[in-house]
DNA sequence: AGCCTAATTCAACGTCCGTTGAAAGGCAAA
DNA sequence: TTTGCCTTTCAACGGACGTTGAATTAGGCT
C-alpha cells in the first residue's frame, strides 16, 4: 500500500513534468495536473507541501540519475586516459552523448524533462538559483576536465565557454521546433543524430579556439 | 491628446516588459501590470484588446528597430567586401555587436527584452511560433551571408550551427546571474566586454568547424 | 460658453485559483 | 470482526483572475 502511493505519487510527478515543460510553473494550474493524473486536486497536497514543491519533485526525480549517467561517461574517459589527457571532444562528448542516450532508451520521459530544463535555464527567476542546485558540481568537475586538456587557460575563458555550451545545450534539447520553421523541414527537432554530429564538435572547436594559454 | 494617449501606453508597454521578462507570460497578472504601470486596471483593455496582445505588443515595440539595427550593420559589412566574401567573424559580429551597442546605449530598456526573447526562444509554447513571425527574416539574410563565406556547406550544416549560435546567445544576453554564481564571482552576466571579447570568436570557430565543402 | 470625442476611472461579472478540514474507503494486523 | 493507519474523495474557503459596461474626467473645436 506505500507501493499504491508511490505509484499515484509517480502519476502525479509525470503528469506535472509534462505540463510545467510545456506552459511553465505558472502556466500550469494544480487541478490541471492532476485531471491529467486522474486523481483527486486534494491528493496533491497529500504527496506534496505545495505546488512549488510539487516542481522541485518533478525536477529532483530525474536531477540525481541524470548527474550520475554524466558522472560515468566521465570516469569512463579518465579511465581511458591514466597517463595522457584525454581530448576537449572526448569530455564534451562525455557531457552531452549521456542525453542522446537517455532520450534513444526513453524518448517520451525525458523529452519533457529537457524542455523543462531549458525553461528554467533561461528564466532570471529561476535559472541563477536551481541550475547550481541541482547541476553545479557535475559542471564543476567537467570545466576542471576541461581545463587540464587545454592547460593555462583563464578561468573567466573556460566560464564563458561553459555558458555558451550551455545556451546551445538546453536549447536544442528543448525542441521547440524553431529549427524545423527556420529551416523549412530541412532539419529536425529530435533528429538526435543530426545534433550528435555537429554540436559536440561545434562546441569543442570554440574552446579550443578561446582558451589558450596566454 | 493623443500624444497623452501614447505616453501611457508606452508606461503599460514598460511595466509589461519588465514583469514579463521576470515571471513569464502567464507569471504576471494585468492588475500587477497597471500597478507597476501607475494606471486603473481598465486602461489595460483600452489600449489593448487582450493580456495576450499586451503581450505581442511589447514583443513588437523593439523587433522592427532591432532588426534594422542588425539589417543595417550585415549592410555596412557587405558594403566593405563588394568584390570579395566577408569572413564569417566579420558576419557573425554584425549579428551579435548591435545587441551590444544597444545595451551599453540604454541598458534598461534592452535588458528585459533581451531576457523575454530568451524564455520565449527556449519555450515550446511561444518558441517555434513567435521567433519564426519576428526574426526569421533576418535570420534568413544572415544564413545567406555565412553561406557565401563558407561555400558549398550544406543546409542542414548551416541550420544547426544557427541554432547553436541562437541558443548560446539568448542566454548570455538573459542574464541570469547563473554564470556568476558557477564561476563564484569570477564572471559577471552584465560584462559586456567580455562577451564581446569571446562569444563571437567561439561562434565563428564552431561554423568554421562544421560547415565544410562536403 | 458649450460640445464632442478620446482617455480614464469605478464597480462588478462569473470563473478559477491554491489550499484545507473533515469524511469515506481500503487494506493489514489483532 | 474489530481496530487503526494509509490513501483517496468531497466540499468548500477566501481571494484573485481576465474582462467588461457604464459613468466620469479632460482637452481641442466651434
Amino acid at each position: 500500500m506505500a507501493s499504491r502511493s508511490n505509484e499515484t505519487k509517480q502519476r502525479i510527478l509525470n503528469a506535472a513534468e509534462k505540463l510545467f515543460a510545456r506552459e511553465g510553473f505558472a502556466g500550469v494550474t494544480v487541478r490541471q495536473i492532476m485531471r491529467e493524473a486522474g486523481a483527486d486536486v486534494a491528493l496533491a497536497y497529500y504527496h506534496f507541501d505545495s505546488k512549488r514543491d510539487l516542481f522541485d519533485a518533478v525536477l529532483m526525480r530525474r536531477a540525481d540519475y541524470m548527474n550520475d549517467v554524466r558522472h560515468a561517461a566521465l570516469d569512463a574517459v579518465e579511465q581511458r586516459h591514466q597517463d595522457d589527457a584525454p581530448t576537449i571532444e572526448e569530455i564534451i562528448e562525455a557531457f552531452t552523448t549521456p542525453l542522446l542516450q537517455l532520450l534513444a532508451e526513453d524518448p517520451d520521459t525525458w523529452r519533457d524533462y529537457f524542455a523543462l530544463i531549458a525553461q528554467i535555464n533561461n528564466s532570471p527567476q529561476w535559472g541563477g538559483e536551481l541550475m547550481t542546485r541541482f547541476f553545479d558540481p557535475l559542471v564543476r568537475r567537467f570545466i576542471d576536465a576541461i581545463r587540464r586538456a587545454l592547460p593555462d587557460s583563464s578561468d573567466a575563458d573556460l566560464f564563458w565557454c561553459y555558458h555558451f555550451l550551455s545556451g546551445a545545450l538546453t536549447l536544442t534539447f528543448a525542441e521547440t521546433g524553431r529549427i524545423d520553421n527556420l529551416s523549412n523541414g530541412v532539419c529536425d527537432s529530435s533528429d538526435m543524430d543530426a545534433i550528435n554530429e555537429r554540436l559536440p564538435a561545434f562546441i569543442a572547436a570554440g574552446f579550443r579556439h578561446i582558451c589558450k594559454p596566454q
